[in-house]
DNA sequence: CTATGTGAATTTATTCACAGCA
DNA sequence: TGCTGTGAATAAATTCACATAG
């Protein structure tokens, strides 16, 4: 909306988009403060600006992918990380070949060297290896000093509760539509 | 548990492993019935099929992959189908090159033979390609009788009220890591 | 003695309705 | 007049406590 040149949104029109009600849009916001002007709406600037705060999201973020395998490539050229003030500042694998070779605008780094990530300021990272080391990679992310790490292998991983893992399942997600498909 | 020989389980088990209290179990299966043993717990092969039963997971699904680039390469070689019966039993791409290669157990076809999932009875689907190729791909798999997608283009799709969307935006799932990571 | 299943109590979330500001 | 922000009312979810079954 913003990059649209509009200078301010409703409730209702946020309402709309989600799907929601308005009053639970108003409601939401309250409990973190009143940043709406009654008569004309939310300032879009100032909004999306509160909201990156909320969300702890007013940081710019650098993160690291480990595993350059196919899913690692398609996270990798995956367009969508700009919109949140995110970028990928490293990536690594443990495969010899792949080691040295440029991918986009990165160099594959030996995963030995994940320990420089606390060195670097990188505290987010996603792991895309296969399911076998998943755990032994998330042990060393830790170890690194990383807080928050996307996993898409399907398995648990154990962590220290300092820090914060989100298992992305694809086969869990595709098994989570047929609750929602009606009968025949 | 099943596989490894274990015949029974309690809401207290089943509690400590996701993190939640045992109550919370008991509660939430007596909504769907009473299927637990007093004094025993759960029959664990009872249990599995019942709640397989409650997500609509009790018949074998078929789903399709369209866009075979990284991503859907990805989600081909993805180990993690089986556990919820769930096979991936076509791939399609618009990419002349790519059409008639075996990918797996899989041979690729032309994405212009998508209309063909309706007779082979298959209507659940993976949307792989580049996001502005995805709401053409949506409205083309629900002209042939796919009723959900999962959609990994980083952008809203719009289809009929009676197909059910699931939209992974792997960016999101990064962005929420900050707001559960402690400060420093 | 152990573990389920469920009413009742408590807590939390949602919805309403409207006072008040631009 | 239009839209916010919020107390109050309603609805829903969670937690407790215990009767009951193996």
């Amino acid at each position: 909306m913003s990059e649209e040149g509009r200078k301010s949104v409703s409730s209702h029109n946020l309402a709309d988009f989600l799907g929601v009600n308005a009053w639970q849009i108003r409601k939401d916001f309250s409990y973190f403060g009143a940043f709406g002007t009654p008569g004309v709406g939310y300032n879009i600037e100032k909004l999306a600006k509160q909201v990156k705060k909320i969300l702890k999201l007013d940081v710019i973020k650098k993160a690291a992918l480990v595993g350059v395998g196919n899913l690692g490539s398609a996270v990798l050229a995956y367009p969508g990380f700009g919109i949140y003030d995110f970028s990928i500042a490293a990536a690594f694998d443990s495969d010899p070949k792949k080691i040295g070779r440029k991918k986009g605008y990165l160099t594959i780094e030996d995963s030995s060297k994940l320990r420089t990530l606390k060195r670097r300021r990188i505290s987010l990272a996603i792991i895309a290896v296969p399911r076998e080391s998943a755990q032994n990679t998330a042990d060393t992310l830790v170890k690194a000093g990383v807080r928050g790490i996307l996993n898409f292998s399907p398995c648990h991983i154990t962590v220290p509760k300092k820090v914060k893992v989100i298992t992305i399942d694809i086969a869990m997600d595709l098994a989570r539509l047929p609750y929602y498909m009606p009968a025949n």
